[in-house]
DNA sequence: CCTTGACCTCAAGTCAGCTTGAGGTTGCAT
DNA sequence: ATGCAACCTCAAGCTGACTTGAGGTCAAGG
């Protein structure tokens, strides 16, 4: 029994495995299934497998949440990554440097508030017409959308 | 009758001038209002007066929000600010700092965030036990909650 | 054989922060 | 006096990202 029929070299996993090894709820990565951000194969009992690969599927979509992307948007960008493929290094390199500049974004914008923030911390005008901190050019929210919000 | 109800110097607004003067839909200051974040009087025929000084309670908001926190934050934050109060200046340099050092907070994290990241391109690990970028630790959401998300 | 736990589907619920709609009233200018 | 914009209430809908619940199946160990 040295070569069993893909038990040892195990490349299929259930939805189980995957939550654990994740942190995601079953019932997450389910959602995730029916956005078609990852795909299953079925048993013939109806259960899905996985490929181990997903893991970094997953992996990916829970950075990318964490840079404040939807997961709309985390689907545009996994387009380039075929499902059951491992993503390469070079598809992440390609990915990262797209988050990284996600991030810069976010980055200037929240300086620019603090800047404007401090400016104001001794006016206390709160004017909408006149407070640099609140005008409409750059009405660009600090916020982006965001899976569960954990804060504290 | 020199000295007419209050209406040449006036200080009841109805609603519609707070929207106009906030950029805020009518709904959504009656939202507020159901919120308890803003109070009004009515007048004989039911209809809402608001404060002159409610513009700056508004204003306050929509500050506060750009920065992330959710109306129950502000709402807590405002607790301070007694309805039908002009806030100070020094209720507002308080309050003020409080979101600086929130927007510090935030400006860390990213910073943080990105500098993982800056690692990760070389790496293209993607995995979730060693993967500078994705750990337990500091879960904490680069994103916050936000009320419409406006990015591009 | 039986239980336990992991799995399945599908519908509905949750939270935040509003908006939309239906149907009705007020208040101000002409 | 009348017209009409601005106001009112209340209920329901929406987006995003899930969770929860009801009711059922599957696989393995004792």
């Amino acid at each position: 029994m040295l070569a069993k029929p893909a038990k040892g070299r195990n490349d299929l996993v259930p939805i189980g495995v995957l939550a654990q090894r994740t942190g995601l709820a079953v019932s997450a990565i389910r959602y995730y299934e029916d956005r078609g951000l990852i795909a299953s194969i079925r048993t013939s009992g109806n259960q899905r497998r996985f490929l181990r690969s997903d893991i970094r599927r997953l992996s990916f979509i829970l950075i990318a949440q964490r840079l404040g992307l939807g997961l709309a948007e985390i689907e545009r960008e996994m387009a380039s990554l075929p499902h059951g493929r491992t993503p390469t290094v070079l598809d992440w390199q390609r990915i990262s440097r797209s988050l990284r500049s996600e991030i810069d974004g976010r980055i200037q914008l929240l300086t620019r508030t603090r800047n404007k923030l401090d400016e104001c911390i001794g006016c206390g005008c709160l004017s909408l017409d006149r407070c640099a901190l609140y005008n409409k050019e750059d009405r660009a929210g600090a916020a982006g959308p965001g899976p569960r919000f954990v804060l504290d």
